[in-house]
DNA sequence: CTGAAAGCGCTAACAT
DNA sequence: ATGTTAGCGCTTTCAG
């Protein structure tokens, strides 16, 4: 291709304008010194002209794109971005995306540069937005290694090695539900995690493991993969409530486990929340729009992704800018799953 | 900032491998012709030093950077990316971020560039992709100038000059709404629009006054803001309900609308859809959700995502891949709301 | 205050 | 088959 270039340059411009190069570059970057009325000049021939500075060109230079790169990490293995169940992953994007614009970037959308299927665009950006890194994520180790910026959001679980990461509250936040399932009466409440090995999974069963081993229950757990959906809630009841003794309240970190958990539960003839409460750890249209709707934590997406890229950007422009205040840690929206 | 750079260059790697710059670029791009072994010599020292291409460096040589831009029009006057009511736009930008990955590129989300709060990277990339342009869009007059490539999903409504766009079938849609309600008992068919000068609510409108005008009907048409969200519905309702004849039927092209306008109804004591039937022209979760549930269509934002990055990628390539198939014109979910 | 010249990393003629 | 050279558009010393 290369289509043919019609945008003028800088130098088209110094031309038109009887300056040199260097005074148009100054005016439009702000950088040198030039006179007033030089400047006003060389502003009014660039906009006759259409003049607009090249910004690979200026990437080139500055080593500076102007763009910042999401990898979107459990996109990779549900390979859908429907709303259904990834909810949260496009309302993160969607803010990302604002809260990049109104900072001067642009938000790119890219997958895991370490597979080298990916785009080469990729590698040009000026920092990286990780949601979710998976254990040893290699993409924190190759940017590690290549020393550009970036900031994942929940930790890498076995990574010690960077600070870089944004804290999602994971293990408060399960405390509170299980307080919660206790509160309303349950005594031998089971978790369903994913099998994905992030920070999400790792630190949620944790917490919960310490919290049973405190009331001297036994740990009852469950994995699905997450890409199973509904079909990994119904495989969670039959590992579940095939024993003698069943949970009276479960705790499914996935929205789409939970709804299918839920219908698993109707069909096999129990009652929610009488016979068993269900908790979901990551609200969703499945967990809203279910019979009956499902108890969830709203992660606050939103917010999360806000702080996530403004943290990068200050680091990227080496500025302060105040970080957006809020509680990142998730809030429990309490609906009729439990009592 | 600046970090100073770590990345080899092409020329330390030529060095380390004692041959030219030209040897080791054509190892990289396959453009030349390059010996077996030395091709093999070449990749090896290179990954030995780390060594990876400099995307900014080939996109200013190549005029290509391996970016498509995403302006999702309507978002910048909704100014929210929270699923609520902008589902469509969010499993678009999705789709479309998977489908341009798996064609080599990045997808980059921008606001207006002709606004030039935008993003400077914005212009650096090798083509746009916008969904519904509005009325003579300034953004599709300037990529027209700057001879960028383009394409819109949704015509420009006014702007004959262009072919770069895909027909979301708005005309047909519309034409099965007003004949499914007809079908099951509706005599007096009001449309709500939005006040989007785009060919979603223009073509919409067309369509339907020739629909009322071929069977001597009145047309009866309210316009509220897409911004107005529920409260445009209950506004709505205000305008249609408080006049001697009443509609029997109402076609709402948002979904937000048809949700407010569906509460409004329920408490002025009018019942969906015995009374009165309700459609909404796009699915959201607000139409799933509602009570009782609102008909609507499923635009099948994923089809043309896929449709529209797989047909600009082929144009910016210069290849022809195949356009993925399927019926681009959105699919009617009948539910409670209609009889 | 302004300009000439060098070069960011890569590629495309054009030699050899 | 490989190397030399001249830029892509912009920024940056450094002289004037």
């Amino acid at each position: 291709m290369a289509e043919r270039r019609v945008r003028p340059t800088i130098h088209d411009v110094a031309r038109r304008a009887g300056v040199s190069a260097t005074t148009v570059s100054h005016t439009f970057s702000g950088k040198g010194v030039v006179a007033a009325g030089t400047r006003e000049h060389v502003r009014e021939v660039a906009r006759a002209m259409g003049y607009r500075p090249d910004a690979v060109a200026r990437g080139l230079r500055n080593n500076r794109l102007g763009v910042i790169a999401l990898v979107l990490r459990p996109l990779e293995t549900l390979d859908s971005f429907l709303p259904e169940g990834v909810d949260y992953f496009l309302r993160f994007a969607g803010q990302a995306a604002l809260a990049a614009m109104e900072l001067g970037y642009g938000l790119m959308l890219v997958s895991d540069p370490t597979q080298d299927s990916s785009p080469a665009a990729a590698l040009a950006c000026d920092g990286f937005l990780i949601t979710e890194p998976v254990q040893n994520d290699p993409l924190v180790a190759m940017l590690t290694e290549e020393r550009m910026p970036f900031l994942t959001v929940g930790r890498d679980p076995e990574n010690a090695g960077y600070d870089s990461w944004i804290d999602t509250g994971t293990t408060p936040m399960t405390l509170q539900v299980l307080d919660h399932l206790r509160g309303s009466g349950a005594r031998r409440i089971a978790l369903v995690t994913g099998t994905d090995r992030n920070s999400w999974n790792i630190d949620a069963e944790a917490a919960y493991r310490s919290w049973t081993a405190q009331r001297e229950q036994d740990p009852l757990v469950v994995h699905q993969p997450e890409t199973a959906g509904l079909a990994g809630g119904s495989a969670a009841y039959r590992e579940l409530f095939s024993a003698t003794s069943f949970p009276d309240a479960v705790y499914c970190l996935t929205g789409r486990h939970a709804a299918g958990l839920l219908t698993a539960l109707t069909e096999g003839g129990l009652r929610v929340p009488h016979d068993v409460q269900l908790i979901a750890g990551s609200d969703s249209e499945h967990t809203r729009s279910a019979t009956p709707p499902i108890t969830a934590i709203d992660l606050g997406p939103e917010l999360l992704a806000r702080v996530a890229v403004t943290r990068l950007a200050n680091h990227l422009d080496a500025v302060d800018r105040p970080i957006p205040t809020g509680d990142l840690q998730g809030r429990l929206i309490v609906r009729g799953s439990t009592r």
